[in-house]
DNA sequence: GTCAATAACTTGACGATTCAACTAAACCGA
DNA sequence: TCGGTTTAGTTGAATCGTCAAGTTATTGAC
């Protein structure tokens, strides 16, 4: 094995924040959302993804890279959402192989009654702490992290939370 | 319920690319640690905090703070690495309620074996991609958050990870 | 056109995490 | 010093995620 290329104290520094951050704000986002709506972080965002798609409808693997999940996590997930009537999956008809998960109007109202709560957290959480000009250092400095992470821009979607997106343009 | 404030376009795009890298990144060091050491990141964390740790040793309560885990996952993770022989649990003699873990020599090992790795690993998905000067900025906005998310520096210990420091500076 | 290879899921078993008790020790107030 | 409260940790059940098949449909080579 070759010689390790060590962090430099500046590195090291920057690097048990950002994997403090990583551990405790998800941590916070699951205790709001499972505490106000009931549902996982994860939960939510598989219904925000579909509820920003065309026809509130997805196919499962364009879904699954879109999360971050294996094929079969989600499978297991949908199972939980339609047996909670927020969603139904139906087979797409261009390609039998394939199967479309369809918001209900249930699973709809759901997204819209538990964005609010979620945007507040974000913003108490990530902006109001930092100023106009970090936002756009953190956007610049994320981007390039994710030119390594996720060069196919496959978590990138273009409209990928309701947040402040259709949701509250709709509302 | 008050109006919620939403996220403006910057905000929302600096938003998205935040949570993909929180996704992305964890599932990256996880790969490489299960891959390459057999130790889930949370493990590898675990024992890395402990080496750190005066007598290489820690008492639960303060390791659960330190790893974001509550005392139940500690516990149980804690009983599968004692049982892979990476450590072992003893009674604190100023206070019995407490349990201290030790590090044997094979969890030493296995810390000191598995470092280079995941070093390598943040410093191609973390440092290598920004300039220097994002490094200081990236330090910068996350110290910010972590005023809100760890007011009490419970996460972020003198010394919490050995990628650069000690056993860098011992070997 | 046929057949192997691939792709899109689903399923079930196993492993890990969370949640809700429960034990035991220390603290603390009267 | 007695008893209530808090603190430290463990345990087991239920939930959730991962992994390894398995099924069905499409694609591509010939």
């Amino acid at each position: 094995m070759t010689e390790p290329r060590w962090l430099s104290p500046d590195e090291r520094e920057a690097w048990l924040r950002l994997m403090a951050v990583t551990m405790l704000l998800p941590t916070r986002l699951e205790s709001q959302l499972k505490r106000d709506a009931g549902l996982s972080h994860f939960e939510y965002y598989v219904l925000a993804m579909i509820s920003e798609s065309p026809g509130r409808s997805m196919a499962l693997t364009q879904l699954a890279a879109q999360t971050n999940a294996s094929l079969s996590r989600l499978s297991h997930v949908l199972g939980r959402l339609e047996g909670q009537g927020f969603l139904g999956r139906s087979t797409s008809s261009s390609d039998r192989r394939a199967s479309l998960a369809t918001l209900t109007d249930a699973g709809w109202a759901k997204v819209v009654a538990s964005a609010p709560g979620h945007a507040e957290e974000v913003r108490a959480l990530v902006f109001d702490p930092i100023s106009t000009r970090q936002v756009a250092q953190l956007s610049e400095i994320c981007g390039r992290l994710l030119a390594t992470l996720d060069p196919e821009h496959e978590l990138l979607a273009l409209a990928a939370d309701p947040d402040a997106g259709s949701v509250a343009t709709h509302s």
